[in-house]
DNA sequence: GCAAGCAATGATAGCGCTTGCACGATCACG
DNA sequence: CGTGATCGTGCAAGCGCTATCATTGCTTGC
């Protein structure tokens, strides 16, 4: 049992070099001499020090930690980016600071002073900002990453894609597959309202019919189908094809009408969202539109990399697309 | 835009006190006099001061950080204890640093380093430790909290329950709705074989008959269903039951029965595990196992928070127990 | 009325690291 | 060989905070 911690200063007159060069060594090996190096790997090989990255941080005011901030976990659509986001920056050197917003934007407030009070590289976030947390992100120097998202003006960088552009697709597919009566459950957040709004614009410009409308509460899950396929059944008339929110409300949806004695697609189809890694495993395989997490990942790493470097930012918009995925549900 | 972050001393000037005084309004506001909190709040305010906690956690060497490291977070069974765990943390005015380390030990050991290397208050993994990393961390000052399992000799603290006992229990639940051909798929990990062993054993001590057994790559998910169905499928008789490693995977297994014009429970039963939000949702609801993942969130908090303040362990093992859901799919 | 206790605050020495600057040694080149 | 460059290293001043100890007035009890 070591009474303390090893420090730096333990390696360096265990090696017989100096602190400084025991620092390059563990920030950049190439650095410093061979023979040197092999002494200081020795030592601290001996010693077993392990770095202190509180003490690395403040001195450097470099503390990579980057805050991931997302409204939840559970039946989540975030979920496969956050995973490609921990990995890659794990690989990276840095680690990432998880904050669960729910649909509170205040919640985001807070979340976002404590990662500031850990000096963060970097925050990413999917929600919007309200005026006084927008005002502290840009003061600090931590970037600010909104993914998932275009808007016009964002604080710091965006990557995304068009929630207009998705549902516009989506408007489109429907009207090349002859569908008649859509049916929109939607989600009460922005943005799957942008989704919703542009999808209903397009199909109108299109020349379709009749739209009906339907909300659940944010965020669009397994458990809302019950509800929805029962107010879809006292429609009027029954709608040919149901869009929601979420793959899981998808599935749920398929489960529901399976339940009920309907085949999916033939006497309704059926449309999800976000490619979620159930969607091509149902039968049927859902119709759905993917997003890359991984790639967003990719770009937010990217740009983190490029800011930590002291590069500035090269462009505040970044889009990543999304694919309409045509499976046999729709 | 300030040309540099606010710093206590700014405060401090600011308010007309010493920095120390700052200090304690911003950690422990009762132990100054009221008037002078008032006069440290408005200066705070006037300056946008936040806080460095780099810097109060080295000079503290209390980071107000924790790790969690779990396998994967797509289709985990881990994801509602996360979220508990974060929400939880977040309130105790802690943070939680993610690791995801997927099936490797070895990339457990990295994490683990890292998450020491940011002298975290304590570490919450899923998987067990090798001999050098447990080591490490049995030198570190953090506190080690194994969840989701109660092994013999944990290294630090375990909060979780008996998957033996949990094995036991289904296998008793299956006698005792008189199934006769249990078909047990298996994930390739340690937890879900001992919950395996357990049934089996149990099973056969009351005078069960033959049990069928099938393995799939570790997590246990949806996207399994399809050859484990076919391969089941191909068995000299269909089993009356099929106990699954995670809900997820039942979920499919359902979807596939029904597919094939199976119906469930009548021509095959289905069993989960970890009680996720669609088991209860699923047409049928499936049975499964419950995990309060809150409450092992809870518990660990609780000791983290008494780690912190230099209390001893007061045990090491804490079990938050089980409890079978019988709904209707077996 | 005075020692003792207490509440509120100040002064200050680090916590363990990074980094700009300085310095000696080695090297290439005309 | 002299002269810059280049390379590898050491020195030492912080980074912004916490925590110990000391100090200053006051309240108390006897």
């Amino acid at each position: 049992m070591a009474n303390r911690n090893p420090t730096l200063d333990d390696v360096a007159a265990q090696a017989g070099v100096s602190t400084a060069t025991v620092s390059r060594y563990v920030n950049n090996p190439s650095v410093v001499a061979e023979a040197t190096a092999k002494r200081i790997g020795a030592a601290i090989a001996a010693t077993g020090y392990i770095p202190n990255l509180l003490a690395g941080g403040l001195a450097s005011s470099k503390s990579r930690l980057v805050a991931v901030l997302i409204p939840h976990l559970t039946d989540s659509m975030f979920n496969e980016t956050i995973e490609s986001m921990a990995s890659a920056l794990s690989a990276a050197g840095m680690n990432v600071m998880l904050g669960i917003t729910g649909v509170s934007t205040a919640r985001t407030g807070e979340l976002i002073r404590a990662a500031l009070s850990r000096r963060v590289d970097a925050i990413i976030s999917t929600g919007p900002l309200d005026e006084e947390t927008r005002a502290l992100v840009a003061r600090s120097s931590s970037l600010f990453i909104q993914i998932w998202e275009l808007p016009d003006n964002p604080p710091g960088l965006a990557i995304g894609f068009s929630h207009a552009a998705a549902g516009r697709d989506v408007a489109r597919f429907l009207a090349g597959r002859g569908y008649r009566r859509p049916h929109l459950v939607t989600a009460s957040g922005e943005r799957a309202r942008m989704r919703r709004d542009a999808l209903v614009a397009e199909w109108q410009a299109l020349g379709g019919g009749e739209v009906t409308l339907a909300d659940v509460e944010i965020p669009s899950r397994f458990g809302h189908a019950r509800r929805v396929f029962a107010d879809l059944r006292r429609l009027p008339e029954l709608p040919d094809v149901v869009v929601c929110g979420s793959d899981f409300l998808a599935l749920g949806l398929i489960v529901e009408a399976q339940a009920a004695g309907l085949r999916v697609p033939d006497d309704i189809a059926v449309v999800g969202f976000g490619n979620s890694s159930l969607a091509g495993d149902m039968r049927p395989t859902i119709t759905t539109v993917e997003i890359d997490g991984a790639r967003i990942a990719r770009e937010a790493i990217a740009a983190i990399a490029r800011h930590t470097a002291g590069e500035p930012l090269r462009e505040r918009i970044v889009d990543t697309g999304f694919r309409l995925i045509a499976r046999e549900s729709a």
